[in-house]
RNA sequence: GGCGGCGUAGCUCAGUUGGUGAGAGCGACCGGCUCAUACCCGGUAGGUCGGCGGUUCGAAUCCGCCCGCCGCUACCA
């Protein structure tokens, strides 16, 4: 039994907010890849899902005063309804909640601790619950924020499984290196080995405090295994790796795996393979990690408010076009391959949208289908009249080239390219069209050229409507009809030409993308915004300004927990290799301290040796640049740069700010 | 700070290994056509190919420096 399916996935979706425009961008290009493939004759495998074993998840729920599986049952089927509507043709649909699935967790789990890739310690540290991360102290500031999305920390306690992740470096980076299409694109993959050469450090794989979510096996007391070990186990679970012996590997390994660019270096590109590598499982083909769309210049993501919902934007369209869903749902599509970011991030705008409909779709596609459909119907009673008629050249050489190439573009995940090469058809037939006019050769009697002229036409109307149809597939049915053919053509026909026979009928032409009309000022108008998403600024843009929201009030005992001292510098020196850091000895009452402070790009150590300053003394120590700061130095922050706060006169040192 | 990348017509961007007069789409203007969804076709728009040097017979394309963006990462206890 050998590998027989064309394997895609796409991530599983956490279900604590509805799908958006991110989400949808990589599911669109996931099934246009899966229908790429399967018109090409490939049996292929689809896989998507839902993520559903997050703490959050739970957290979300019971905000909602939902039982937890109901909730999880419901959002489950808003993802798998939305991509339904948006012509999703996924194979398997999986949820983490599901047995099999915790099956495979536990057994992997088992697995790779008996081989003590997974060994029991301890952890200590701040957790952000929103994104499901624990942060290293070095990277978070001091107000205890999530250094993504600005949300505050709680501070962790709890013995834990590790996974021995450190130990696949090398051999993670060999790979990588060696197989230089495994990570695609470029950009990904250097950002990926850049990531490597700071060095892996094991990462926690179970977590306790909470019951939602996969039990650690055989420790009553090891918590649940960590989401993120747990999600990527998704793509075995679905092979049937469990259930089916050795049959599994005719779908084992993925052959391409998608996601945004965000969880690809630390997860699918890290994590991932080496707990297959542990496993001792082959590696995916594939990775690819698209870039994201921006809404204004700013990031858009589930934690932020600026979210579109997907179905929302191609009713929009619907109702100020007049174009039917389907075929607004696919200009939906086709504007989000069309414009997909893959290097570097791009711009998503309801106006981009309208001038792709009305341009590419209205104009080009949808004009030159119909143009040459009526011709038909006009000069030869909507009947292919001869079996003489063949597509000219020059035209037979442009259709065989940009099939090719956009074939090409397609494998490599290259949409906008891939595209532009099938739009270049178009614009060849209308440059044909004008120049050989075959409204004119029909006034001038000759008959049998305009046929031979339109018969050329109908040919690349026959074309486009395979090669269209990994990208709007309810359009491409809707050609085919046109054309009267019982299927839209598979792609190995694409390259044969002269399908249509002579005595062909062709159906009725309807133009399938109606004009937006800019005159009755009929745009698509205001974001849509996801359901229970606040209007308004992304939250992450409050958090990360340095000034601070001043409406958020403390308690008198919170404020107590901050012990504030005065002290002394008695020494001052640069850490060496840094710009901004300086190592200070200070006086602290009776005792002395060592504290790493940020401010050598306002103050020599010269101007600081003797001078009192204010420090936050109950600090959590941390390790910056292999020295150990016992507390914090208080400074005002002005353009990035830090002001000294000193006292009104001297003070004794120790003495208390309160 | 380190690594990676980018900066080409008003806007969005193409431009493999250096070489015919630097391109496409959108927008604007002019013209043509009339089969077609006021569509399509052609032309014009005269952009120092971020700046300065260098290599070369010749560079947007190679090298160095600088400026400005962006991504990842790192030192803002």
């Amino acid at each position: 039994m050998g590998k027989r399916y064309y394997y895609i996935t796409t991530p599983i979706y956490y279900v604590n907010s509805t799908p958006h425009i991110g989400t949808a961008l990589t599911t669109i290009v996931a099934d246009a890849c899966a229908r790429f493939y399967k018109r090409r004759g490939r049996a292929v495998y689809f896989l998507t899902g839902t993520d559903e074993n997050a703490p959050k998840v739970h957290r979300v729920a019971q905000e909602q005063g939902k039982p937890t599986q109901q909730f999880v049952d419901e959002m489950a089927e808003v993802f798998a309804r939305t991509w339904r509507m948006l012509h999703i043709e996924y194979d398997v649909f999986i949820r983490t909640t599901e047995e099999r699935h915790k099956r495979t967790v536990t057994e992997v789990f088992r697995r790779l601790r008996e081989k003590g890739d997974i060994y029991k310690g301890s952890y200590q540290g701040w957790y952000c619950l929103s994104c499901e991360t624990f942060w290293a102290t070095s990277k978070i500031g001091a107000e205890r924020s999530c250094p993504d999305c600005g949300k505050p920390l709680e501070w962790r306690d709890e013995p834990c499984y590790y996974f021995r992740l450190s130990a696949y470096e090398s051999r993670l980076r060999e790979y990588i290196q060696s197989n230089p299409h495994f990570i695609q694109p470029e950009v990904r993959r250097n950002e990926t080995l850049g990531f490597l050469a700071e060095g892996l450090q094991d990462v926690a794989v179970s977590r306790s405090g909470t019951d939602w979510g996969v039990p650690v096996p055989d420790d009553p007391d090891g918590g649940v295994v960590y989401v993120w070990f747990d999600a990527l186990l998704n793509y075995l679970t679905a092979t049937g790796w469990l259930e089916r012996g050795e049959e599994y590997l005719d779908l084992w390994p993925p052959d391409l795996q998608l996601m945004g660019k965000d969880i690809l270096p630390r997860f699918h590109a890290t994590i991932w393979p080496a707990m297959l590598m542990a496993l001792e499982l082959p590696l995916p083909e594939r990775l690819y990690g698209h870039g994201w769309f921006l809404v204004n210049q700013k990031k858009m993501s589930k934690s932020l408010g600026n979210v579109y919902a997907p179905l929302e934007v191609a009713q929009a369209l619907t109702t100020a076009s007049g174009c039917e869903l389907p075929y607004a749902t696919d200009a939906f599509r086709y504007y989000m391959l069309r414009e997909m970011p893959t290097d570097s991030d791009a711009e998503f705008s309801l106006e981009g949208l309208e001038t792709r409909y009305n341009g590419d779709l209205a104009n080009d596609l949808g004009n030159l289908v119909h143009r040459t459909l009526s011709m038909m119907h006009r000069y030869f009673e909507g009947r292919v009249a001869s079996g003489e008629w063949r597509v000219e050249e020059p035209l037979a050489t442009v259709f065989q080239r940009q099939v090719e190439r956009a074939t090409e573009a397609f494998e490599q995940v290259d949409f906008p390219r891939g595209l532009r090469e099938v739009w270049e058809i178009i614009s060849a037939v209308n440059r044909y069209y004008d120049e050989q006019a075959p409204w004119a050769q029909m006034k001038a009697g000759d008959t049998q050229r305009a046929g031979q002229v339109l018969y050329t036409g109908l040919e690349a109307v026959r074309i486009l409507c395979g090669l269209i149809e990994p990208a709007m597939p309810a359009v491409a049915h809707a050609i085919a009809t046109q054309l009267n053919l019982p299927t839209v053509p598979p792609w190995s026909e694409l390259t044969e030409f002269n399908r249509l026979p002579g005595g062909h009928i062709l159906g009725q032409p309807t133009p399938i993308f109606p004009r937006l009309q800019a005159e009755k000022a009929t745009k698509l108008g205001q974001p849509h915004r996801l359901e229970g998403e606040p209007p308004g600024e992304p939250k992450k843009e409050t958090a990360r300004q340095g000034d601070k929201a001043m409406n958020e009030t403390i308690t008198i005992d919170e404020f107590k927990r901050l012990d504030i001292r005065i002290a002394r510098v008695v020494q001052a020196e640069p850490v060496p290799k840094t710009d901004k850091l300086l190592k200070l000895t200070i006086e602290l009452g009776d005792e002395t301290r060592t504290i790493v402070a940020g401010i050598a790009e306002t103050y020599t150590p010269e101007q600081l040796v003797g001078k009192q300053i204010v420090v936050l003394a109950n600090l959590q120590p941390a390790t910056i640049r292999g020295i150990v700061s016992e507390g914090m130095l208080l400074a005002a922050e002005v353009d990035g740069k830090a002001i000294l706060l000193i006292p009104d006169r001297e003070v004794p040192t120790g003495s208390i700010v309160r």
